[in-house]
RNA sequence: GGCGGCGUAGCUCAGGUGGUUAGAGCGUGGGAUUCAUAACCCCAAGGUCGGAGGUUCAAGUCCUCCCGCCGCUACCA
């Protein structure tokens, strides 16, 4: 390990939604790493939380009729309490409403301001409080929902201070090309390249209607933008702004595990802020990928959330962490399904590393009465081959680890199983076993495969930290495997070592058929558990990266409440301003060189007819729009698109994940020009 | 529309700077074995390497075009 320290965060959770599996996922990646580290001698740290500002929260807290630190406190001990099973050991748990990080976040807006990157302006838009940011909509013709969510989007019209983002350009460019490794995967940084290139504006960063939050210094009535806020819990965590600032010191800079939806906030908002204040940038931004079933996000809209509760239910938590970092190319979107995790269980874990430990110690249970066998330093040429296999896998896991290449590194341990798999079936020990002549040579065998093993089950231990414990707990040897580092055990060194007796599967094989119709029963009729639930709305339920509030859902149902208001309430009245009108399209084609808009011609029943555009043409094409009777806003103000003047807005259905429109129509016929009300 | 990436055995994927019979894991089929969680070990698929051209003595591996996906971004809804 050339390091000397190593730092690093999950995304802290925004705590309006429930924890999920999305969440877990990068804490138990940054869970392993940190043990990883840890075992080989590395001072390490590892930073994980909760973010607990934000309108959202506010209006949530206010829905259930709950103060708000109240509110804020049972749901951070439900992630606490969902990540505990899980085997998460985070070294620190800060959340955004901690006293320290509040005025630590004062003291950090306080130096930009001093170095002239904060500015007074006002600013008027759009917002979606589910993103937590500002969208550039057009109000005319735009729906006023957020691309993400779909949710109503807000009107703001207010005073607001702006960080000069726009002055970061250049510097943030530098940065990417000086040092490549601070953007990973490659994809994500070139992504990232591209925005920055194609420029920066200033970025709102106060909110005078928010509340609930960190009051902007010397100016109360404005609160602190709750990206700003909770970016900067990674150096306020460690002390950053006040007196306590020695892990600063010590672990600064981190290694920062988001999710690719929440990139941008993290490689170029995060490091500006931190470039403007003259601070060290973090050594690496790494952008995982999403976790999908059947090739879609989760989402409980789709029906196909992989469920915390049912997880842990179920399977191990070593497990459903191996499945993660073996499974899934880390930095790459990858399916979960529960069939896939109990193969992967019985295929690696039971008929792999399980079965191995277990025909080991059964032999030096049966042949040696418990007592294993050490190599002695005579000829030995057969086993050469192991342990230099061994060293070999070691070697990788190593690289492959410190790259962040989970996949990899697990699939070098599992060739070092194989190895010693093969090994043992080639010299059969148990033939040998039962001649006294060739016991010499049985030694050498199961002492070749006991010390393979050994080896096997220091490397794997940050992957399985239970199960691996458990292995050495029967190999009867003295220590914790997580503390041991794998690269200092000496092939064949001496060793303490008990009498071996108890023996039993580390991972007991699973029943597939048994354990999935268990899972559907439980789906059929759901258990009431708090972890389990995914939001009510919105499409964008579990998979979301986990926190930072990028697009977590609203708050799940509770008890006894109506949902909160995601919706805003109008009157008669507003809705009489709505002028919705039957119509038939005459004639449709499409706009050329526009991805989805179709240019139609619609009788309305007016003297001439009218021309309208919508966004429609993926999912209909112009020959089949002809002639339909359809809905269209009629009073719409008229709107240019691609050159063309759209008079009117057809009406149509918002479906599934993609947004994709179903046109509404009437089951009987209607005049054109009906008004609809 | 712009930028980036992907498309290799049933499935998931490896295949720096072009060069022997294109690989791995899983699944499947066959064999061997019995220490072990019916596990382990051995063998097998004969895959137009998305399509079409081109460069080259030689191309999944370079170039051009096309098709189909995906991401970011713009426009739009």
């Amino acid at each position: 390990m050339g390091e000397k320290t190593f730092y690093v965060t999950t995304p802290i959770f925004y705590v309006n939604a429930k924890p999920h599996i999305g969440h877990a996922y990068p804490t138990l990646v940054a869970d392993t790493l940190t043990r990883f580290y840890r075992q080989r001698g590395v001072d390490s740290y590892f930073l994980t939380g909760t973010d607990e500002h934000g309108i959202n929260i506010e209006r949530a807290a206010a829905a259930r009729g709950v103060a708000l630190t109240k509110h804020v406190d049972e749901i951070v001990d439900e992630f606490k309490t969902a990540f505990a099973p899980l085997g998460i050991e985070y070294d620190q748990w800060i959340r955004t409403t901690d006293p320290g990080h509040e005025a630590a976040v004062a003291k950090l807006w306080r130096i930009l301001d001093e170095r002239g990157h904060i500015y007074k302006s006002r600013y008027e838009g759009w917002y979606c409080p589910n993103c937590n940011e500002f969208k550039e909509v057009d109000e005319k013709t735009s729906d006023l929902v957020c691309p993400t969510h779909e949710r109503p989007l807000e009107r703001l019209a207010e005073e607001s201070y702006f960080f000069r983002l726009s002055a970061f350009q250049e510097p943030l460019l530098d940065h990417y090309a000086k040092h490549p490794e601070f953007v990973q995967p490659d994809v994500r940084r070139n992504e990232v390249i591209s925005f920055v290139a194609g420029g920066l504006k200033d970025l709102s960063i106060s909110r005078v209607s928010v509340k609930w939050g960190i009051p902007v210094p010397g100016d109360p009535k404005h609160t602190i933008y709750v990206w700003f806020d909770a970016l900067s819990n990674y150096i306020t965590a460690l002390g950053w702004g006040t007196d306590e600032h020695q892990k600063f010191a010590r672990y600064w800079p981190a290694l920062h595990l988001v999710g690719k939806d929440i990139l941008r906030m993290h490689a170029v908002y995060w490091p500006a802020f931190l470039m403007g204040a003259g601070i060290e940038l973090p050594r690496t931004v790494y952008a995982h990928g999403m976790l999908l079933r059947g090739g879609q996000k989760m989402g409980k809209s789709l029906g196909n959330a992989i469920d915390l509760g049912v997880l842990k239910r179920h399977f191990a938590p070593d497990l459903i962490r191996y499945f993660l970092l073996r499974e899934v190319a880390f930095g790459q979107d990858g399916e979960m399904t529960y069939e896939a995790l109990i193969d992967r269980s019985n295929s690696d874990l039971a008929d792999g590393l399980g079965n191995l430990a277990s025909r080991t110690l059964t032999m030096v249970r049966n042949y040696f009465d418990g007592h294993p066998p050490r190599l002695r330093n005579e000829e030995q040429s057969e086993t050469e081959d192991v342990s230099s296999r061994i060293e070999e896998a070691k070697r990788r896991f190593d690289e492959e680890f410190v790259a962040l290449n989970f996949s990899r590194g697990l699939e070098a341990a599992w060739a070092g199983i194989a190895r010693v798999d093969k090994f043992i079936t080639d010299n059969q020990p148990w033939k040998l076993a039962k001649d006294p002549a060739r016991r010499a040579q049985l030694e050498s065998v199961l002492a070749t495969a006991y010390e393979a093993l050994r080896h096997l089950v220091l490397l794997v231990a940050p992957a399985l930290p239970a199960t691996s414990r458990e292995i050495w707990n029967q190999m009867e040897l003295a220590g914790d495997p997580l503390t041991i580092d794998p690269n200092k055990a000496v092939w064949g060194e001496p060793i303490e070592v008990s009498k071996i007796d108890r023996i039993s599967p580390a991972f007991p094989k699973l029943d597939k058929g048994k354990i999935m119709a268990e899972i559907e029963n439980e789906n059929a009729a759901p258990v009431s558990e708090g972890v389990e639930a995914e939001d009510g709305g919105g499409k964008q339920a579990g998979n979301e990266s986990a926190g930072l509030q990028a697009g977590m859902p609203a708050l799940p149902e509770v008890p006894a409440l109506p949902g909160p208001p995601a919706t805003q309430i109008i009157t008669i009245d507003d809705f009489a301003k709505v002028e919705l009108r039957a119509a038939t399209v005459l004639e449709a084609e499409k706009v050329p060189k526009a991805d989805k808009l179709l240019r139609l011609i619609v009788d309305l029943g007016e003297p001439q007819p009218r021309q309208i555009l919508a966004g429609i043409a993926q999912h209909y094409a112009p020959e089949e729009i002809i002639g339909r009777k359809i809905i269209v806003v009629a009073n719409l103000a008229p709107r240019k698109l691609r050159g063309l003047e759209s008079n009117g807005m057809l009406l149509a259905a918002s479906v599934g994940e993609d947004g994709k429109p179903v046109l509404a129509t009437f089951t009987e016929d209607v005049p054109n020009g009906a008004r609809l009300k």
